[in-house]
DNA sequence: TATAATT
């Protein structure tokens, strides 16, 4: 086990290296690929304007994917050098991933390295954003704003010109039609600080950007953390158990690094379909009939007590699980013996099988498969 | 008419 944990920190190392040389002509910046939807200047120059009291050992990184753990984010930054402290920032109730989080070094220049290095990273949809934090205040907190009413015309560019009079503009964004990519005249606009915000409401909301017919729409934007009691209680019920101990959860954890890192250098998986020995043919693998169904993973040997959440805690660790059921008999209300989980991505799925499928559970052994069309196998 | 940016 640590030979492979080597083996990937290995890998990983070239990988960097490589990437330390592709990224000498300065770093790419795709401003669309941080999502479909919209026009982003998520990644504008990050190294800029620090005051001399700011930290050079503490940064912040923005645009993490959504299933990335704390864990991957340490072991995606401490291979650039030491690290003091880590924190992914978490959702006080649901315990879900923000969406960024906080790294800081214990020397000055590895946090240098890592924003040149990993800034512009992308991990999964997203182009990650790595930054120097400053410090924490009131001030600086609560500066986003929500524009509506919009031209469709008006570029993000424009967009940062009508709002540049107020302060520093720290991101800019207009949300586009998915499929035609044609503005829907919405967008937000981050301000360095929360009086540039307020200044800019008192001079902007409801005025006619020039050349407009109509006045826009300008208000600070809703938390997005800050959801209805119905989404929460959902994602609650929905979000997997990320503290499963053990061996496990740490290939699990390794593999998703892993399977991060091939997916940002578009290095071909050793856990791709292709690569799978067996199931190379699909034939009588359970083929998703729609987008979004996900992969279904048979999950056989269960006791008569198991219940859902011993699923969601086996599986959790090894990426997105969207649904998990344990198939009980009606009268007793006791499981039959097995039940089904169904998980978004391919190479994750395939892992969670590769790994779990023979795994011990209390006095049973699991067997653990994509779910097949046969009725079953002798 | 709503994105995961200050622990």
């Amino acid at each position: 086990s640590f030979q492979i944990h080597f083996r990937i920190l290995n890998a990983f190392q070239q990988v960097i290296a490589a990437m330390e040389t592709q990224l000498s002509n300065g770093p790419t910046c795709n401003n669309t690929s941080n999502g479909p939807s919209t026009i982003s200047n998520n990644c504008s120059s990050p190294v800029e304007s620090g005051s001399m009291e700011d930290s050079k050992t503490n940064l912040i990184v923005n645009y993490l994917p959504q299933n990335m753990t704390q864990e991957e984010l340490k072991s995606l930054f401490g291979s650039i050098g030491e690290i003091e402290s880590c924190k992914l920032v978490r959702d006080k109730i649901t315990g879900q991933s923000l969406g960024y989080g906080f790294v800081n070094y214990v020397d000055p220049k590895d946090a240098e390295k890592a924003i040149n290095t990993l800034n512009g990273l992308r991990l999964q949809t997203k182009t990650i954003k790595v930054s120097y934090a400053r410090p924490s205040s009131a001030s600086i907190r609560d500066a986003n704003l929500y524009v509506s009413g919009l031209p469709k015309t008006m570029t993000q560019k424009e967009l940062e010109q009508l709002f540049s009079q107020y302060g520093r503009i720290i991101t800019s964004r207009i949300l586009v039609d998915q499929v035609t990519g044609v503005s829907r005249g919405v967008g937000f606009i981050r301000f360095d600080r929360r009086i540039e915000a307020e200044e800019a409401i008192k001079g902007l909301n409801g005025q006619k950007p020039p050349g407009a017919t109509e006045p826009i729409t300008v208000k600070f934007a809703n938390n997005p953390s800050q959801k209805t009691s119905q989404a929460l209680l959902s994602q609650l019920y929905q979000s997997p158990n990320r503290r499963y101990p053990g061996p496990l959860a740490q290939q699990a954890q390794r593999f998703r690094l892993d399977n991060l890192l091939n997916m940002a250098y578009g290095v071909k998986s050793r856990f791709s379909p292709m690569a799978i020995d067996g199931v190379t043919s699909l034939a009588g693998i359970n083929i998703p009939g729609h987008a979004g169904t996900g992969w279904c993973i048979f999950v056989y040997n269960l006791a008569p007590d198991a219940d859902e959440s011993i699923l969601w805690q086996m599986f959790g660790p090894f990426g997105a699980v969207t649904n998990v059921k344990v198939i009980r008999d009606f009268n007793t209300n006791k499981c039959k013996g097995f039940g089904f989980v169904t998980m978004t991505n391919y190479d994750e799925a395939a892992m969670a099988i590769a790994s779990l499928n023979g795994y011990r559970l209390g006095d049973r052994v699991l067997q653990v498969s994509f779910k097949t069309n046969k009725t079953h196998k002798a």
